[in-house]
DNA sequence: TTTACTGTGCCGTCTAGTCGGTACAGTATT
DNA sequence: AATACTGTACCGACTAGACGGCACAGTAAA
């Protein structure tokens, strides 16, 4: 445990612009681009412009370094989540409306993908014990105020949602993302239920286009 | 790809009981015993009792053998699929049915849970794409005879439950998740939406314990 | 000079893949 | 029936490379 040149969180706070926090972005961007298998020391280093003893310097271990990331990772979609929650009407279901809207993200698809692949990849024990944690803590806000069924369920659909875009294997179409994500929204709010088709049926109901494209390019070969 | 020695499947349908289905049952264990990370090709090996070279005759490359291990998994879920949807009525929502059932069955995480975990941590785009491909055609057909939001929110829950508890991250207690799933099964049926609430709510409202049971242990430390 | 940090080089371990060898069951030849 | 030969299945030692981690010298600022 002490083996090693105490804690430099000093430094992160004041001094230098924290080559730290590059660090983490670098292990973020290793990751998004060639896959987490490829997440060695070298390569952050060399993501980060800083040196192995650099890296190793800010984190003890590759351990620390996985950690480090997952907790910023939480904390960073905590902190979107409040926004959101911030901007939204006080009405019931708020929670979980500004759940799923932060879920649905586009923009987010990139942190979120290198979290969870991270923790899987390592079989982290203290990165999977984070984030169950995290998920319990969210999941009992989220079924507070609608219906526990209900809740569940845009709950379940949304965590669906993610994970399989996360994994590259979401067999959604752009539109027929957008058009769940739309009633996901909707079904937040706990009146929401009964009956939820008042449009006829605009236009799309043929599945626009033949569900052939994956909607998710990839990267590696 | 011709280097090797001529494909073994002669053996496994005469003769030999198949060490090669002995060495995939080994690779599932060692996944499920020891995590994803810790499969190796020794490991492999001392699991099916078998030398590093055996796997190796059998499986040509590392690659190899996860590929066969993915398409088994494919194959086995598929066949699985169609036992349960014979043992259902003709109604419409009956792929759905058949499909939430396939996907909660208790019994069934085992195998579920290397798969994907498999295809993660390898980062093998086969894998993934093998994956891709029967998700997509899944998808296709589940959302034939239901309406496509009310099947596309099934389908996403269903696919959110599993991979939530694959990852041994689900915030559901056990009574929580049966309670979802008779959800699931009953949302299946084309005309079921409207009024889903029949039962007065028979008992466990307060949630059965206090959601702090993870449901999921883990082997590792 | 002390403190905070970087860069380089090395080492031990782990692991995918190779290779030469063995056991043995057929099969053909005599 | 004995012999020689062939192909299949399998073994275990070895190799080359990758990776995590460590030591240590160097540098810049205060």
């Amino acid at each position: 445990m002490s083996t090693h040149r105490a804690k430099p969180k000093t430094a992160a706070l004041r001094g230098r612009p924290s080559a730290r926090e590059a660090m983490l972005d670098a292990a973020q961007a290793v990751v998004l681009k060639t896959g987490a298998a490829s997440l060695t020391l070298d390569a952050v280093a060399r993501e980060a412009k800083a040196s192995k003893g650099g890296v190793m310097y800010h984190f003890p271990s590759k351990q620390a370094l996985l950690t480090a990331l997952g907790e910023r990772m939480i904390a960073r979609n905590q902190s979107r989540h409040a926004e959101i929650f911030a901007s939204l009407p006080a009405t019931p279901g708020r929670e979980l409306k500004a759940y799923v809207r932060n879920s649905t993200r586009e923009a987010d698809v990139d942190d979120r993908i290198s979290t969870a692949l991270l923790a899987v990849i390592n079989g982290a024990p203290s990165l999977l014990d984070a984030g169950r944690d995290y998920f319990n803590q969210r999941f009992r806000k989220l079924t507070a105020d609608v219906p526990f069924e209900q809740a569940g369920l845009v709950y379940l659909a949304t965590e669906g949602l993610w994970l399989l875009e996360m994994l590259q294997i979401s067999p959604l179409t752009a539109p027929q993302r957008a058009r769940m994500v739309r009633r996901l929204l909707a079904l937040s709010e706990p009146a929401a239920e009964p009956k939820p088709k008042p449009k006829p049926r605009p236009a799309p109901r043929r599945t626009a286009k033949p569900t052939t494209k994956p909607a998710n390019r990839r990267t590696r070969a």
